[in-house]
DNA sequence: CGCTACCTTGAGCGCCCTCAACTAAAGTGG
DNA sequence: CCACTTTAGTTGAGGGCGCTCAAGGTAGCG
């Protein structure tokens, strides 16, 4: 699992911060997090808190980078870290015997996976490009959260985002057509780049076809037609195959939603 | 939404607990919760709790019963509660526009369910049969997680383990057959009834056809079919359309696992 | 005993998967 | 810089699993 100094090149950390010793919490460079280790602002895990909590959080956690193709950690592996994105993207995944995979979430900038108390991972966590984490050790953070209600509650709040998208997307899994799904996903990453404070519309998939396929229950095959489709009634346009912007989102949504579109 | 006095049919809780400001703490009736209002033991979310914990939680829940077809709360509902069940099943699901309908989850004896920080109901919750639930407002039981950390690592573990749950039936969902779907959801039911205490195989199973169906993304004769075919084959015994016997059920977690069981 | 709701069983069809070929883009070595 | 290789995406033809539609069976209930 090669972790070389492609930091630069994907969060403007200086090297310094790669491990968690070097951080300076003194060094808070402007538009920092709170902490010092990253640049996510508002989007940090720590944002908000009071700077007793926040020095207490520095001391436990540690910026890592990744390369694409790296596995964080793998299901059925002991959950000693929980992860926050800082750059890059992840997907998280369960295999069968037999190699069937499907993809659970996808992760981005602010995003934070891997929480199993007390247990191992249920899935296994995979770079997708170069990624940039904030790795908060599990034992120590909970240790923190019994002294610092705010903690607690932060993780609450994000994890019951998270049920919720389970349940949409298990909506998406079990009741929605090829042609739902494909527009139900796109319209996610939409949202979700939005709210992170990113345009919503000229998209950058950093994942392939296979992914978005394993993710939303179809083959890639179906996934590139329905793609394809959409170009061709003018609801996308896809000046390359990672590039999607989305024409008519309206249109789009009403597909998502169950409309009968043609 | 009727709530006529079916309690002492499912939980033997006396009438004087039903609501809020009835429950009397002093009166610990044997095999009860901490809190004496239920007697979910340590299925109980307040088992082992601190007893001025327990006594503030026992000011800010109330016992209240439904009967079968009672809906709990709806989609889009402002989330005031989180709901504990004593006795009998729910489930919850979401609609689409046209009709169509995916339960994202059952829970039975000792599951919670309705977190929703500060925002609305992702789902619509039901009653399956006649249900005793321990409804603890969210606001009040926020507070209180804020000087009880013990009170939110509760809550943190229940929502990791619906996650867990999650992943896994998204996998499901996703990237299993009728037949694998079905297996898994059977032996999905035992273990959890083996989990609260209860015999994991002659199984009662409180959903009908058309609710499993619409929990694990296929129609009502698919799983009919499924369910026959595997009583053909000597995996499992019918004795009636409710009443399931595992027979075999390592050949049944093969299947679940992915087998490809002729 | 008849009604109703639920479950089962059967026949045929359709959406998506499978298999396969082709195209495009990105990396590699001479 | 360009031929070669590799990987990813697209497009087409055909088949199968699960859905649809329909009928028959069965258990609970007035």
């Amino acid at each position: 699992m090669a972790r070389s100094s492609v930091t630069a090149l994907h969060t403007g950390t200086p090297a310094d911060t790669d491990t968690c010793p070097a951080a300076r919490p003194g060094v808070r460079a402007p538009g920092r997090g709170p902490c010092g280790h990253c640049d996510l602002g508002p989007l940090a895990f720590c944002d908000g808190f009071a700077p007793r909590t926040v020095s207490n959080l520095w001391r436990v956690q540690c910026t890592v980078p990744f390369e694409a193709h790296d596995t964080l950690f793998r299901e059925g592996d002991p959950g000693v870290a929980v992860y926050s994105i800082v750059s890059g993207a992840v997907k998280v995944y369960k295999l069968m015997p037999d190699g069937r995979r499907q993809i659970t979430a996808f992760f981005f900038r602010g995003d934070m996976f891997g929480f199993c108390l007390g247990g191992s991972y249920a899935y296994t966590a995979e770079a997708i490009t170069p990624v940039g984490v904030c790795r908060l050790p599990m034992q120590r953070l909970n240790d923190l959260a019994n002294t610092a209600p705010e903690v607690q509650d932060r993780i609450v709040r994000r994890m019951t985002a998270k049920l919720a998208q389970f349940h949409d997307h298990v909506l998406l899994l079990g009741r929605k057509t090829a042609r739902e799904r494909v527009a139900t996903f796109l319209l996610g990453l939409s949202d979700r780049a939005r709210r992170r404070g990113e345009p919503g519309s000229p998209l950058t998939l950093p994942m392939g076809r296979a992914d978005i396929a394993d993710h939303i229950g179809l083959t890639v095959e179906t996934v590139s037609r329905a793609m394809t489709r959409f170009k061709r009634e003018g609801l996308l346009d896809l000046p390359s195959a990672s590039q999607v912007s989305i024409r008519q989102p309206d249109a789009l949504r009403a597909i998502a939603e169950g409309a009968t579109g043609g």
